[in-house]
DNA sequence: CTTGTAACTGAACGAACGTTCAGTTATGGT
DNA sequence: ACCATAACTGAACGTTCGTTCAGTTACAAG
């Protein structure tokens, strides 16, 4: 067998590259980064990360995937425990933006405001990725306009009509008088904590 | 006063070329995007985007910021309603990475399973962002392990030493009776909506 | 210890890169 | 209608890019 090519090492490098420059360095930035002394290493690294898909490679330029932009490491099974420093090699990394998000271009957070939604616990202060267009099917939560003002409730529909409903015993259906428009569907709900 | 140059349509442009091909176009690259006969007008626009925090530049080499990057459409007012395509051009757009995740070296993804968070609007399949490492503090939600299982719940400390809270009333407070250990602290919890 | 193999070296190549410069064109304000 | 101004054109530049090739080196399995 040949010698063995440690990727952890360079991945790890690649992804620090990337933070610190915001942009994939080149064959001889990789040179000096892994201390090879050959662009022709670099070029067979690359083939490798390739076929691993952390890199692609379009017009002769190289991208990165999520795989090395992203910024979260995935572990699988939970109950499992926590992962101890020797093994970390072994979880996927992944970008929160290309999880959370199908349509980049039709997505929108917005803050939450009033407790209307806390029994679906969606809290005042979360925030909401809210998707624009698409069907709205019964159940779905969704963002919308009744009689001019704006909120965010369960969406339904019966014989009566379309009519919202609060997430919060507190408060009751919502039967539209005059208008009802739908902003978009949420498709998911977030919580930064402040510390 | 000179020619105008509309930047939105050309941002447009710049984030659909970085979705499809995961990386940076070349300047004469953006000379066809862009429909310029010359790449002398590519080089302009992006002192433009500079300025304005759209691209980065090191070593003669072009970088996206989040501004580019990013997929979400950050709306301030919440209340002010939805944004009408008209004036979508004002929103500032963030990535979900980046705004939730402060060491991306440090932070992992976990499912969560079981309900003792629940009042706390953290419920069983939702995601929680854990950092690990730095100080924790009374009243932060922490992943731990107490007497040789791993659970999530709030953090305390007295006279007793430490202890963990749940936000659920049907579970009590728990006193390590052997170990504890902190595996990180919730930095922030998500949750998906399946449609 | 030998041998197969893939990681690597080092040099070379044309192509494409980002940048510069002098000049032209379109536009909004006066 | 004119002017100031910045967007743009088009050509040129040295540099650096990604790729190729033939040859060397280190490792692991038999």
């Amino acid at each position: 067998m040949p010698r063995p090519l440690n990727l952890e090492d360079r991945i790890a490098k690649l992804r620090q590259f990337y933070r610190h420059e915001k942009r994939v360095p080149s064959y001889s930035e990789m040179m000096d980064l892994f201390g090879y002394h050959s662009k022709n290493a670099v070029y067979g690294l690359i083939r490798r990360l390739q076929e691993y898909g952390y890199v692609t490679r379009s017009g002769g330029k190289i991208g990165f995937t999520s795989k090395l932009i992203g910024s979260i490491r995935l572990l699988g099974a939970v109950q499992a425990g926590f992962p101890s420093p020797a093994e970390e090699e072994l979880v996927d990394v992944l970008s929160l933006d290309e999880f959370l998000v199908q349509k980049p271009e039709a997505t929108f957070m917005l803050t939450v405001t009033g407790d209307s939604m806390i029994d679906a616990g969606i809290h005042p202060g979360d925030i909401v990725l809210v998707e624009k267009g698409g069907t709205i099917r019964k159940g779905d939560i969704v963002v919308a306009q009744v009689d001019g003002e704006w909120t965010i409730k369960y969406f339904g529909k019966d014989k009566q009509g379309a009519y919202l409903d609060p997430a919060n015993s507190a408060y009751k259906r919502i039967r539209p008088k005059e208008s009802l428009t739908i902003g978009g569907k949420v498709k998911a709900s977030v919580r930064k904590y402040a510390s």
